[in-house]
DNA sequence: GACTTAACGGAACGAATGTTCCAGAATAGA
DNA sequence: TCTATTCTGGAACATTCGTTCCGTTAAGTC
């Protein structure tokens, strides 16, 4: 063995999802991620590969974090409303951080799903996930009686995941916190 | 005066708007243009001026056609909720149709917000357009008896628009026009 | 001290892109 | 026929971008 790495992958890693969800992936070139994470163009290329492997890596990453973080809050036992509540609160405290830059899987969706078949792959899992996850805990909010029984539960997961992914593109254009907030309030009262 | 143009301008326009819609700003190269719309280069040049003048014709004329249909579906008399299940559906088989392309404005909103103040200053006055369209028509509905007077119809206005962003971006992204329509019947659920 | 690996930065390349210039051909009206 | 305007296509330009090559320096291990 020999030298050690100067900089931390984990952390060049996040930093780069933050630039690509604040100008999406056409619009950072790779002298934007090398002035900003403060690594040489040639380290870059060494340790990740090319502009699109090191994209896809930093969307992965993004998405893992963003359904533990989810699984994490579903998983927590009790009623479901607040739950969904704070996990809309979350998403949109998220997406309105830092400059309103929304959800990075949201804008891939947008920007690349018709040209980029791995990023079409990944938005496809990961709605499936989402909904599995919220469909999941919606079941057992039903046998529980949080809900009513003649809901179903896969129909409810999938509104709040197009719900969700309204209100990150709102978060990115429009911002107004406030105006989320409600709308989030809103689509919970389906299950009054 | 002389020869005239060889193509009709609006044509050329609509044409215009598919190409962004499928494929967006960046990503459409002028090459692209010329090619699909079978005008010269030159042509195109002396007629609409640069690309991202271009762009934003092909963007204001597609915001004016929708406004104008939303707001003949909502100029409608009569209860509101299939006025709003009418404008819902079309919705959804305008991102869905032609190979889910989504929105133009919904994916410029996501593209181009950050970096065009053009863009930006478009869709947040679109954004208010369809909330005042959308509120004015639950106000009357309110004051007919048609929905409870609980009801604040600002903050539904809203709501329905992000729903209708999220929809966008689910046709665009995942497709399965059945669960879009679902939820929006499931969106609408808020009125009873 | 030798070897391996990483960081760094300059140079360059090939491709794509938006755009302009120009000259020739075509078409309409005076 | 003359003239004005348009269409068309080739050529070229400047710029940007992703990427590679290469030589030098630095750090950690045997």
């Amino acid at each position: 063995m020999s030298r050690q790495k100067e900089f931390d992958e984990a952390e060049v890693l996040d930093q780069t999802i933050e630039l690509f969800r604040a100008r999406g992936y056409q619009s950072t070139s790779f002298c934007d991620l090398t002035a900003a994470l403060k690594v040489s163009r040639q380290s870059l290329y060494d340790t990740y590969g090319d502009k699109q492997t090191l994209f896809l890596a930093a969307l992965k990453r993004y998405r893992d974090r963003g359904l533990q973080q989810i699984g994490a809050v579903l998983a927590t036992p009790g009623p479901v409303r607040p739950l969904l509540t704070q996990l809309f609160q979350g998403a949109i405290s998220s997406s309105c951080s830092e400059g309103n830059h929304g959800c990075l899987m949201v804008n891939s969706m947008v920007e690349m799903t018709p040209h980029d078949a791995n990023v079409r792959a990944m938005a496809i899992a990961h709605a499936r996930d989402l909904e599995n996850l919220l469909a999941a805990r919606l079941s057992v909010a039903q046998r529980t009686g949080d809900i009513a029984k003649d809901k179903n539960p896969t129909a409810l997961a999938r509104y709040f995941y197009h719900t969700l992914l309204g209100l990150a593109v709102a978060a990115r254009a429009l911002g107004e916190r406030d105006t989320l907030n409600t709308s989030a309030q809103l689509a919970l009262q389906i299950l009054d």
